[in-house]
RNA sequence: GGGAGCAUAGCUCAGCUGGGAGAGCAUCUGCCUUACAAGCAGAGGGUCAUAGGUUCGAGCCCUAUUGUUCCCACCA
């Protein structure tokens, strides 16, 4: 028998239960033709990252479902790897180098990128190892990178079909520019986040009149690169004046007065400057209309060339300047403060600057087709189902994917590009043009959007493009478990990429969690500095805690506020659990326990066990992990420990007890059940008992999940177990009211004229004593030998005495019981009223009209029971 | 301008297909009962946002309203 400390310490265990399992190549999965396959890829964290509490959340989720149907006997492997990163890395690395002073320039294409692998190699397995801290079961042998070379290979391999078919292509379309990052960036990334900003009022001269159009901009400055002036066509204030020209200050540029529908009359003056290199909106007008489009920025966001003599100066430092000369010129009318949408980079916060640019896209409204058809088929599954209508929405009103970002950690573009002007595109570099024959090809400078490998991740993992027997075992993938908030950037462009590459879904449900807050409901940020780490409460309260924490009382997709007490309970519980264990394990000693013949008490335990295991198992089905790990931990808490355990005592106790044989037997399988069911939840500790109560050679890990079994259903047992129940928290009620503390122990007699009561208690005698702190207990059909001053309280079909004749206070005892009458009369009134209801007892189910008349005989027994002792009382 | 979520005990939240309102924390009372004081036993506390409707029956379904949060969107 094993020495077990009073309080469990997840600290001194949870690293060599870990390394444990590695050795022992638990997780790791082989494909198996025979077997079911079960399958998750991780959400690559990026190799620039630190375990958060989301990387928290969404891991325990896949762990749980990993883990549970693997000991459900599916072939189940979780993929684990990570992400390039493309832009955060090679930020990172940059103000690293700047730390140094050295720049980009400096050590050139190749400098930066063998810098960049060593980066990697140094920091990009952190967060891996941060996960092991959290218990995850994954196949670390399969680890994966998207800049692996199998990977690379499915990026070029994509992108060359991709543009064979003419989906992508190469095109100057407006994009959004970080000046910060100095590269594109797509929709998906850019941030509309409100601010105040101002509205500058501002007129233009109209040529040949002494007349002045009068229009409203948020951005001064673009007005170096307007190309016209735009009124509605139906507006008849500026009828006359359309046709006519502006002359653009500054730029001495003379622009014409156009109409457009696009135009809002009753919005402002109803007069809109045109600056088709910088506007979405201003760029259709000018595609209308055949305008000039004059780009006027830089790519750092300063003036070029084109804005005259503000070229050269930041664009807001050209703005005020701009401002303050056209107020000198009598153009300059207000400034206003508007509330208004501004697109911000994500990642940095930097205002975009949406700018004209030669880039690569992808042409999506086709590719968008087969996902929205797998969804409304009802291939893909969203759960909560909600989230399906943002990704619809998303995909229907889709628009091309710009891929080129002017990086150079990532995929490289495979375009190469002759002097004669003709573009190739290939996985390798071709020896020469095959158009001219030249051999002067030169690469793109660009990479690709991260997201676009990221896209490809559910099958080039397993190795696609090549056939591989795990791709074929192993895809498509089970689940994906990951946040609303990357919809848009990962789940939309996984789908469309398997269907156009694969045909198939990359996997058949989406899992998706809320956001981790703080226990103000604030996000988590690192500027706010409100993050809370997992790491530290992992060594403070162990990785168990954590997860249950993480789980528990949270509905799949909604937000949870994370509160530090709530991982202390979690904390408790596992003690709770493992001084149950210590308990079992200090009785059972050396013994391996028969099963014998079990007392009703067994057959409850063991009959509650088995519902749970199917409830369990049909909650996980549903994906509802949080109700599911609610049930384990009541049953743990409230029905082995507080009652089973206090039940079985005595017979433990007694050596000499022929039912003491059985009742360690029932311990030990019932919380072996319940070590598994709990053990997807919280494995360390699941497994360290297992592991105690089993042997050190065999582990929960593998351990076959438990099912519901029609020989464990007992009825009639449960029935019997929970009559007892209702009596003995009825005399604790009673004894507690009257402050009578546990050590004084009376015998109680339990009188029914009912034979199957009677027997009930008389088989439950030993326990029942125990819990209700009886000295002795009778059990009698009638009232004889009961003292006239003893104190009663009423239970279905009986009533139980106890003589606790100096203690009771009759009027206190007059109030008691008729309070207790009033609450009995209220009962048996509400259910006569819906048995008197025509309407409930000819429409509603049998199975509820039953049950209501059952409660009917047992409320008007209890009552008429009451109101004898009332009547007895009140002769006194 | 569209779309979605949330509103349940003092706090944070569960409540799965409609069938007598739950948990954790907090509060109050009594217990160091030989697994656990990170514990045990008991108690108080809710017109389930408001108003209608469907139903024998509504926290749950429908409609409207109020408050709140978020997402999407090109009103300069």
């Amino acid at each position: 028998m094993k020495e077990l400390a009073k309080n469990y310490d997840p600290s001194s265990s949870e690293d060599r239960i870990y390394q444990n399992w590695i050795d022992k190549n638990y997780f790791h999965a082989e494909v198996e033709p025979d077997k079911e396959p079960y399958t998750i890829v991780i959400p690559p964290p990026n190799i620039t990252g630190h375990l958060h509490m989301g990387h928290a959340l969404d891991e325990t989720l896949q762990d749980i479902l990993i883990r549970w149907k693997r000991m459900q006997g599916f072939n189940a492997l979780w993929l684990p790897g990570t992400d390039h990163a493309a832009i955060s890395t090679e930020v990172k690395i940059v103000n690293q180098m700047r730390e140094e002073g050295i720049t980009k320039e400096d050590i050139g294409r190749e400098g930066f990128l063998k810098r960049a692998w060593e980066w990697k190699k140094e920091y990009g397995g952190t967060i891996l190892n941060q996960l092991k801290k959290l218990g995850s079961s994954c196949d670390w042998q399969r680890e994966r990178f998207t800049m692996d070379e199998g990977l690379s290979n499915a990026v070029l391999t994509v992108f060359e079909r991709l543009y064979d078919k003419g989906y992508i292509y190469r095109g100057a379309k407006l994009i959004n520019w970080c000046p910060t990052c100095q590269t594109t960036i797509s929709d998906a990334e850019v941030e509309h986040v409100d601010k105040t900003g101002g509205f500058w009022h501002i007129k233009y001269p109209i040529k040949g009149t002494d007349k002045f159009l009068e229009f409203a901009t948020t951005r001064p400055e673009t007005m170096l690169g307007d190309t016209a002036i735009a009124v509605n066509p139906n507006d008849d204030r500026y009828r006359d004046v359309v046709g006519k020209t502006c002359i653009l200050p500054f730029v001495d540029r003379e622009i014409p007065i156009i109409a457009d529908e696009y135009v809002d009359m009753e919005f402002g003056t109803g007069v809109v400057k045109i600056t088709p290199a910088h506007d979405p909106n201003d760029f259709e007008v000018g595609e209308r209309h055949g305008l000039e489009k004059i780009n006027i920025l830089n790519d750092d966001g300063t003036i070029n060339e084109n804005g005259g003599k503000f070229c050269g100066m930041d664009r807001y430092e050209a703005r005020d300047l701009i401002v303050k000369e056209l107020d000198e010129m009598g153009l300059f009318i207000k400034k206003e403060e508007i509330n208004h949408a501004v697109g911000t980079h994500d990642r940095c916060g930097s205002v975009i600057e949406p700018l004209i640019k030669r880039q690569w896209f992808v042409k999506m409204k086709e590719l968008a087709k087969p996902a929205l058809d797998v969804y409304y088929k009802g291939e893909l599954k969203f759960v909560p189902d909600r989230f399906g209508k943002i990704y619809t929405h998303w995909l229907e009103d889709i628009h091309d994917w710009c891929i080129s970002r002017q990086l150079w950690w990532g995929h490289r573009i495979p375009a190469y590009y002759c002097s004669c002007g003709e573009t190739i595109v290939s996985r390798t570099k071709p020896d020469c043009c095959p158009k001219c024959g030249g051999t002067n090809l030169k690469q793109d400078e660009d990479c690709l959007d991260t997201w676009f490998s990221s896209a490809l991740w559910p099958f080039s993992t397993l190795g696609w493009p090549e056939e591989t027997p795990e791709l074929k075992h192993f895809y498509p993938t089970s689940v994906l478990v990951t946040g609303y908030d990357i919809i848009f950037f990962w789940v939309v462009r996984m789908v469309f990429s398997a269907m156009e590459q694969m045909g198939e879904v990359p996997f058949r449900t989406v899992l998706i969690h809320g956001l981790v807050r703080d226990s103000q409901g604030r996000k988590m940020s690192k500027s706010l500095g409100n993050g809370i780490d997992p790491l530290e409460l992992i060594a403070k309260y162990g990785a168990d805690a954590l997860r249950l924490t993480l789980v528990t009382g949270n509905a799949p997709g909604n937000d949870m506020r994370f509160y530090e007490e709530r991982v202390e309970n979690s904390r408790n519980f596992g003690n709770k659990l493992w001084n149950a264990a210590r308990f079992v394990m200090m009785n059972l000693g050396d013994e391996e326990p028969q099963k014998g013949e079990l007392t009703p008490a067994d057959k409850w335990i063991i009959s509650k066990a088995n519902t749970l295991a199917k409830e369990v198992t049909a909650n996980l089905d549903n994906y509802e992990l949080g109700i599911a790990v609610q049930k384990v931990y009541d049953f743990i808490w409230d029905e082995y420990c507080d009652w089973y355990i206090e039940m079985v005592k005595p017979r433990l106790y007694n050596k000499e007890d022929a039912t003491r044989e059985s009742a360690l037997w029932t311990l030990k399988n019932v919380l072996m059940t319940a070590l598994k069911l709990l053990h997807p939840f919280m494995p360390f500790i699941t497994e360290e008992i297992f592991t105690s109560l089993q042997s050190d050679e065999e582990t929960i890990v593998l351990a076959k999940w438990p099912e519901y079994t029609e020989e464990n259903n007992f009825a009639k047992d449960e029935q019997a177990i929970e009559r007892i129940k209702e009596a003995v928290k009825s005399i604790r009620n009673l004894r507690s009211g009257m402050n009578v503390p546990p050590s004084k122990k009376v015998k109680v007699t339990v009188v029914s004229e009912n034979a199957d009561v009677r027997d009930t208690f008389e088989t439950g005698k030993v326990f029942f004593a125990t819990l209700a702190y009886a000295s002795e207990v009778a059990v009698q059909s009638d009232k004889s030998g009961i003292g006239e001053d003893a104190i009663s309280t009423v239970i279905h079909d009986g009533v139980i005495y106890m003589p606790f004749a100096e203690l009771v206070d009759v009027e206190k005892e007059k109030e008691r019981l008729t309070k207790e009458k009033k609450r009995l009369e209220g009962e048996v009134m509400r259910v006569e009223k819906k048995l008197g209801n025509e309407g409930f007892v000819s429409k509603a189910p049998q199975k509820i009209i039953d049950e209501e008349k059952a409660k009917q005989a047992k409320y008007t027994q209890m009552l008429k029971t009451v109101e004898e002792q009332l009547a007895n009382l009140l002769n006194k």
